[in-house]
DNA sequence: TTCGATCCAGAC
DNA sequence: TCTGGATCGAAG
């Protein structure tokens, strides 16, 4: 019989190697290793152990000369074969390797750490040690070191004690000539929690006897005995607390054979479930129109994929729950991924009212073992309602029947890292294996996507109403030009303040939404004009009162203040920029006012947004400035005006999308005003007034502004006309990473032919173009044949990244880019 | 990316 | 003749 193979996909293989390399499966090993398991081989000429994951078994071919799979990591498979089949395909789509697309899948708990430790090899001596080192001093260090240390070392260890340059170096030619052993240990991140319990082990009435027998002598192991005997199993902990004694007694109990201990595995669980579940929300008209549509298609339609436009308040989730329970009554899963898990926790308690235990929530603040436990639930059928943020996508649900994807136009469903994914395209494609059915519920839609529902690819449906029939709020405009013309240089404009005003003596609240990100401190020297740089970035540094320094977000970098400027001893300024700005000048014209600022700055501790938001809504406090947050799922009866302090930020960005980034920025914002009884305003500030997406947003009228933009996109050949490519490129070298774009430029404008509907940009700087001091680059392609343009870039980033003449430049490509 | 093989130059 | 450094190419 021919000898059993794996193929598999190996961690340390770099994109232009990765492929599936085929391992002999050792004997011993040929139970456990199955596709979807993790394991360990030797890789590349030094065979330095990688993890890898077995995609498929085989047999050996004769003659081809193959390595053995040293161990096998998982006991059962963690990825079945859909999921396989996904990292796969995702490696074709995403340029990322077969393993960054597991790495993606798995919970970050079921990752392993390798600690490698090394001690003297038993049974060498100094003298056979010091011999086998020969003249190399390297090696001498080494061994100098592993005897001083006597026990076992790390390389790290090594590394700070053995000033030598490449200590590394010498200490791996020691392993190899057997002076240090190697000792290897797998860390998981999480282990699975387990609480013990303990029951007799004898029958109860000997028990009783025996705790009675010992009750003088050992009273608590006689009480201990005397409740077991009562409730037959415990947990060790409770018996603990209800008798006093601590679990060595219940340790001797155990050893005299008189209990016996289990240990049962238990749940983190992040999800408070309560005790009864609510009855399924009722819907009107429209919703049950959208409803019954939207199930019917999923029990079997031609369309697999279907877009509800639904403005604010109209009530998207009641419908989600009906389908969701109609899923469950089918026995099916359901995913439903959120922009920003931070943003609902309304919603995840509205889920856990109605599907109680079944619901898993997925998202990257929880702690490592409540996410690696939420992830056991699904994978064992036990949740089957999944609601999570991006990466919950991924969720190893049993038989998906139907994928939601709310708020799906935001860009928090594209990953910026390895592997570069966008949720959605995942989503189609498991739904695609699955049978599954996708759902994309929006107020302000992916201007693609209401293309494809309008072309016919996606059902459409929409909810016209607002919740209780409450009207949009009556918008303003307010040109900041005229304002600066009449002396206003204030973010505030008069109009804006007037309209707070009327809110305070009302005694309702105010909401300011500031676009801009980075709401922190500038400083500023008033005398020269002087500001501090990041020495490794192109950004300026901002202040942080947190910890009183200056910080970089880009590169982490953080220094502290000087007490003069540094350039010419003038007096620095602190100058508030965004938010902080705006409170402060706010403060100055509404005095004792209470003002709540939320940012990124100010709800850093986990919890605190939630926390923020119920003092704005208990406290009743009279405004609340924020950015992007403030602008999701917030429901507050009191709130009757909203503010764009400055609708022009997003809107000259620069990519194809700001515009319909900004639509959907301000129609959030402004559908926060009126949700109560009492109708609603909203003040827009502008530069731009007669800018035409600003107008149409003011409106809130997403199809006028659809309608533009889609001709926009169809004159530039832009998505949904096209496909878009990005390769990056980064290095430290400025003009090497230009000549890499160049050349990948020139190439594409070749291999592509610069044919119909091709079209290849660049190479442009990315809008920060040095961080950690290496320049990026882009070149952008857009073009209709989409398997054309990926086998090109797919050639160009192996050659990028391995010729020479571009050597210290990285190259990555990027689908459907978001920056 | 990582490592061994290979080649070359300089030190001993 | 030995050692360190640079360069190249393959990874099962």
């Amino acid at each position: 019989m021919a000898d059993i193979t794996a193929k598999i996909a190996v961690s340390a293989a770099t994109y232009w190697v990765d492929r599936p390399f085929d391992y002999l499966v050792p004997d011993e090993l040929s139970a456990q290793v199955v596709p979807g398991v993790r394991v360990v081989v030797p890789f590349g000429r030094g065979n330095r152990r990688s993890e890898g994951i077995v995609l498929a078994l085989g047999q050996a071919e004769a003659g081809k000369k193959l390595k053995y799979i040293d161990s096998v990591l998982d006991g059962a498979p963690v990825l079945d074969a859909s999921m396989i089949k996904l990292a796969m395909w995702m490696r074709e789509r995403f340029f990322c390797t077969v393993y960054d697309a597991v790495r993606a899948m798995l919970p970050a708990g079921l990752w392993y750490s390798v600690k490698t430790e090394y001690t003297v090899a038993t049974g060498v001596g100094r003298d056979a040690a010091y011999a086998a080192a020969g003249q190399s001093a390297r090696e001498s260090a080494v061994l100098d070191f592993a005897f001083d240390q006597g026990g076992s070392f790390t390389e790290r260890e090594l590394e700070s004690a053995v000033p030598e340059r490449q200590a590394a170096q010498a200490l791996a030619s020691l392993v190899k000539k057997g002076v240090i052993a190697e000792h290897r240990t797998e860390l998981r991140r999480a282990r699975d929690k387990t609480v013990q319990y303990a029951s007799l082990a004898v029958p109860a009435d000997d028990a009783m006897n025996l705790a009675s027998a010992r009750k003088r002598r050992a009273p608590q192991q006689a009480a201990v005995l005397e409740l077991l005997c009562a409730v037959g199993r415990a947990a060790v902990k409770e018996i603990c607390y209800f008798t006093g004694c601590t679990a060595q007694t219940v340790n001797k109990l155990k050893r005299d054979g008189l209990v016996v201990t289990e240990e049962d595995e238990v749940y983190r669980s992040p999800v408070a479930v309560p005790d009864e579940t609510e009855p399924l929300p009722e819907l009107n008209e429209s919703q049950r129109l959208a409803f019954e549509g939207i199930s019917a298609l999923a029990r079997g339609g031609e369309q697999r994929c279907a877009l509800l436009f639904g403005v604010t308040g109209s009530g998207k989730t009641t419908v989600y729950i009906r389908l969701i329970a109609e899923m469950l009554g089918q026995g099916r899963s359901s995913i439903l991924l959120v922009p920003e898990i931070a943003l609902t926790p309304q919603m995840i308690e509205t889920f856990s009212a109605h599907f109680g235990h079944e619901v898993a929530v997925l998202h990257s603040s929880l702690a490592i073992g409540e996410r690696y436990d939420e992830w056991k639930r699904i994978s064992r059928g036990e949740a089957r309602v999944v609601i999570g943020t991006r990466s919950a996508i991924f969720a190893p649900v049993r038989s998906l029947g139907l994928i939601i994807i709310d708020e799906e136009q935001e860009d928090t469903y594209k990953s910026e890292n390895q592997p570069r994914y966008h949720a959605r395209d995942v989503a189609k494609f498991r739904c695609s294996q699955a049978g599954a059915f996708l759902l994309l519920g929006s107020a302000t839609p992916d201007i693609e996507s209401r293309y494809w529902a309008e072309k016919g690819r996606y059902a459409f449906f929409s909810l016209p109403e607002r919740y209780n029939a409450m009207e949009l709020p009556q918008v303003d405009i307010v040109d900041m030009k005229l304002e600066l013309r009449a002396g206003n240089g204030s973010s505030i404009s008069s109009r804006l303040r007037g309209e707070i005003e009327q809110n305070l003596s009302r005694g309702e609240q105010t909401i300011l939404f500031l676009n801009r990100r980075g709401a922190n401190k500038l400083i500023t020297c008033a005398e020269c004009g002087f500001t501090y740089e990041c020495p490794r970035c192109s950004v300026s540094l901002t202040y942080h009162s947190a910890n009183r320094r200056l910080m970089c977000h880009y590169c982490g970098h953080s220094q502290r203040v000087d007490d003069r400027c540094p350039e010419c001893g003038g007096e620095l300024n602190y100058v508030g920029a965004g938010t902080q700005k705006v409170v402060e000048e706010l403060t100055e014209l509404f005095p004792d006012t209470g003002i709540l600022r939320m940012d990124a700055d100010s709800v850093a501790p986990v919890g605190s947004h939630e926390a923020l938001l119920n003092r704005f809504r208990d406290e009743k406090i009279p405004i609340l400035v924020g950015t992007q947050m403030v602008t999701k799922g917030l429901n507050f009866d009191n709130v009757t005006l909203v503010g764009v302090i400055s609708a022009d930020q997003s809107l000259y960005s620069g990519d194809y999308k700001a515009g319909e980034r900004t639509f959907s920025l301000i129609t959030q914002v402004v559908g926060r005003s009126g949700r109560g009884s009492r109708p609603g305003r909203a003040v827009i500030q502008t530069f731009t007034p007669e800018n035409q997406t600003i107008c149409q947003a003011a409106k809130q009228d997403y199809d006028s502004f659809y309608r533009s933009e889609i001709y926009l996109r169809s004159l530039q050949g832009l998505p949904p006309f096209s496909e878009l490519y990005a390769v990056t490129a980064s290095g430290v070298d400025e003009g090497a990473v230009l000549r890499c774009c160049t050349f990948v430029r020139d190439s594409l404008s070749r291999s592509l032919g610069g044919g119909e509907g091709v079209r290849v940009l660049g190479p442009a700087p990315l809008q920060v173009v040095r961080v950690n001091n290496r320049f990026r680059y882009r070149v952008t392609v857009s073009a209709d044949d989409a398997g054309a343009v990926r086998s090109v870039i797919s050639q160009l980033l192996n050659y990028c990244n391995t010729a020479k003449e571009y050597r210290g430049v990285s190259v990555y490509a990027d689908i459907g880019p978001s920056d």
